[in-house]
Parts: C-alpha cells; structure tokens; sequence
DNA sequence: ATGCGGTCTTGACATGGATCAAGGTCGCGC
DNA sequence: GCGCGACCTTGATCCATGTCAAGACCGCAT
C-alpha cells in the first residue's frame, strides 16, 4: 500500500458519518488538522464509555452503532435520555462533570476529542460553533417532546410514539420499506419511556392487535398502517 | 428631564437581568446597540406570548417575573416543561416554528429580539454565541434531570426535587431564609411534575407530615429539615 | 362583616401500569 | 438435535396515582 501525502485525512474522508455530523462544516482541505485531533475507537456491545460524574475531559461523535445515555437514582432506577446514532454529538450537556452515562447497545465507533483541542477547533470554526447550536436546540426540542410522553401520554401513546421516532431515525431497513429494526432490547425501551418491560410488551401487542403493526422477532417491527400508529401516539410526533 | 447622548442605552444599562443573562457578554460601550435592537413589553398574568406552532420570528429575555413553557396534546393533557425567571432566554429551541408555547405567570417583563437581528449580533460577538452554547448545555441538562424525574420518581420525590430546585431558582425570599415563595399555583406544579392537583396536594401533606416542610398560605413553603427534604427527593437534586 | 368565586385540601373509590410468576421462543455451544 | 440461558410474552394480582366529590380556606368586592 502506497503512502500518499494526503493520508492523514483519510479517517475522515471516507467517514460516513461526516455529512449527518458536526464535522460537515469543516472543509476538505482542512480533514487533515480535522483527523489529527481526534482519536478514533471501537465500544463493544454493553461497554460504559461515558459515566456520569467523572471529569468532561471528552466529547464524542459517534460514527457507526448505537448508544444509550442515561442517568440513574442511587437504588438502581433508570431513565435512558436518548438514543445516540451515527452523526450524533455526545458531551454538550456537560460542565466539568459528566451529567450522565453512555453505554454501547450494539457495536459502536466513535470518535473521541478533547475539550481544549475542540476549543481551538471551535474558534478558528465559527460556524462549527453555529453548528453546535443547532445540534443543541434540536436536543433541546427533542427533550421537550420526551417530556411530554413521559410525564403526559399513556403506555401505548409512549410505545407508538417510539416507533414514530425510530423510523424518523432512519432506522429504516434498507430491504423492505416500513420495517423498523429495533438495536436495543425491551430493557432499553422501558427505560427510555419511563415503563417497565411487561408494560412495553404488552403494548406492542395491543398495537398489533389494532392491525397498526406486527412483530418479526421481536427486534423487527413492520409498520401495517402509518396513520393508525400516529393517531395511537397521541398526536404528530 | 436631560436628554444626554448615552440616554439610549438606558434600557440595557439599568437592567436587573442583564447580569443573569446572555447581555452580560456585552461591553458597556455597546450598549447602545443592543438596546436599539431590543423591544421591551410588559406581559400581563395568563396571557400567552409565544404559541407552539408558530413562525419563530422572535427570541426573548426575561428580565422580571415567571413565565411557563409548555406542549400540549390535542386532547388538552399539558406538560409544562420549565419556568423561565429572571435571565432566561427563550426561543432557542426553535427552528422555523416555536416548539412550545409560553404564557405569564405573574407579571412579566422581557426583551424580545428579531431573529435576523440577533443573527447579526451573533455575528460580531461570537462570545455571545459561545455564551448560547453553554445556556443550551445547561438547559439539556436541565431537561435530562426532568425526564429522570418524569419517568422513574415517585410523587412525593417529584414535589421535593421540585422545591429543592425552586430554592437553587433564587426563589429564596429576601426576610426570612428556607422560605419559598411559588410564583405558580398548583395546576401548573403538577402540569410540571406530571400529576395531578389532587396528588401534588397530598405530596405536600406528606412532607409536612414527615416535618420536612410547613406551609404557610398554599405558596409559600419553609423548609425545616433540608438533609430530610433531599433525602425524600430520591437524590442530591 | 358578609358572601362569592377561585384555589387548595381531603376523602372515597377506580384504574392503568407495576409487580410477581409462569411459560414461550430463539440462538448458541456442545 | 439437545439443552441452556437470555430475552420476550402472557396471566394474575396489587398498589400508586388518577378520578370524582365534598368541603375548607382565602382574598376580594360589596
């Protein structure tokens, strides 16, 4: 294999994730700097990468799998805040501290900066920071609209609304149109909407006995009647 | 009264909030600028200002007073998804359509800003932008200890994070210490909490029967025993 | 002072979702 | 192809919170 000149840019050139993530607004020219500040890792499936509490030294772009992020009470309650996919940017909701814990629920790859290399990076990159802004606000907005199915909508409204979110998320197979692969397990599901896993499978098999879905393995999920599944969410989202 | 030629910074210059808020990254000597590109109003109590669904021509400052902020299904259920006091800005979690609605508590006075102008304030402090980067960090933290609350805590750890966290809002009145005055009323607590009247009332009784707090004339809250008060909310918050 | 409307508290009862307890299904290693 | 463990579904029962229904309290206008 020939060493180009250009090489040093190539973890970045050929990343999938570069055009759903905040590294879009850096140049082509400038991959190369882009690729020397950042450190590229594999998280294996239940791996804690982040926990809440220890020094933000860190932030993240996750550029293949899928993450948990949660936060916990001291006897063991959990409530997952989202699901972190490729193009997503981890660590802004921090200060010094972590303010939460990430997991790997499949196999995830990430990219790993360090907070005062970012730093540099955001001040020659005003509109990396704009950016930044953009990735928060829509956090934030995404936030809200959790608020709303935990602490107003039923248990169907929530799981509907799940599937709602997750077919927005591409989750998309690539085969069949309207089929949702689901990464994370039941657990995971009932963490993320403030139920417990009984609830969940019971719910999905209330949706599939209103004909809105069904169910091929569990992970699986086809989507039957669109319409049907957005008028059991409660609303749009 | 004299007219003198700095008088039109007057507005920004003598305001309480401008310390609290993002204005704060402002020198002195532009003030002038930034009051020439804000509109000051008064709000009066239970009038909506911003409306969920909107075009979101408008960013906002709080500078006195309680405002809720809020979504609502199309059944009527509300989640009221945080107050903004003194200092808050509003309207970042916006893309070309408010996401939320917000209406005055008590008596509110604010700063509304066009967003093509603010865009080109922004443009020539980029401090200020960092300074919105880390409102909206705070904020997603913020939303991220809500959605803890809203789907893993009991009723009565909901009504004592509640209160604890009012307290760290400055809801402190200024005679007596560990005495919170809520500028909200019950409705808009549990629209908050994600209860009802009924059990936000019960949750009340059943701190003061543990002798964690005392209630004097429904909004105003002593707090007895702090360590007990944290102790009942299922964490530090 | 008196009465009125709005807000808050309390009580009795209903219920959605949690908990407890089996089974069922699937993938994987031997 | 068999058995084991992990995960998912289903059923029975329980309980925290919601719902329905009085009252109590308070500020306010007369």
């Amino acid at each position: 294999m020939v060493v180009t000149p250009g090489n040093a840019a190539e973890p970045c050139r050929g990343c999938d994730a570069r055009a759903l993530s905040v590294c879009s607004v850096i140049e082509d020219k400038d991959l190369c700097r882009l690729a020397s500040l950042t450190h590229v890792e594999a998280v294996e499936p239940g791996r804690e990468f982040i926990t809440e509490g220890d020094p933000a030294d860190d932030f993240f772009n996750i550029t293949a799998g899928t993450a948990k992020l949660f936060k916990m009470l001291a006897d063991g309650r959990r409530q997952i805040t989202g699901f972190a996919q490729i193009g997503h940017f981890l660590g802004l909701a921090a200060r010094n501290r972590y303010s939460f814990s990430a997991e790997a629920v499949d196999r995830v790859r990430l990219c790993r900066f360090s907070r005062p290399r970012l730093r540099r990076l955001l001040d020659d990159y005003p509109a990396m920071e704009r950016r930044l802004l953009d990735v928060a606000s829509n956090e934030l907005v995404a936030a809200q609209e959790q608020m709303l199915l935990l602490g107003r909508k039923t248990a169907v409204e929530r799981v509907a609304s799940f599937l709602l979110g997750q077919m927005a998320h591409g989750g998309l197979r690539g085969g069949s149109p309207r089929v949702i692969h689901l990464a994370m397990g039941r657990e995971d599901i009932a963490d993320y909407l403030g139920l417990t896993i009984e609830t969940v499978s019971r719910s999905f098999t209330r949706l599939t006995g209103d004909g809105a879905i069904v169910r091929h393995e569990a992970a699986n999920i086809e989507i039957l009647s669109l319409d049907r599944l957005r008028s059991l969410a409660g609303e749009g989202g």
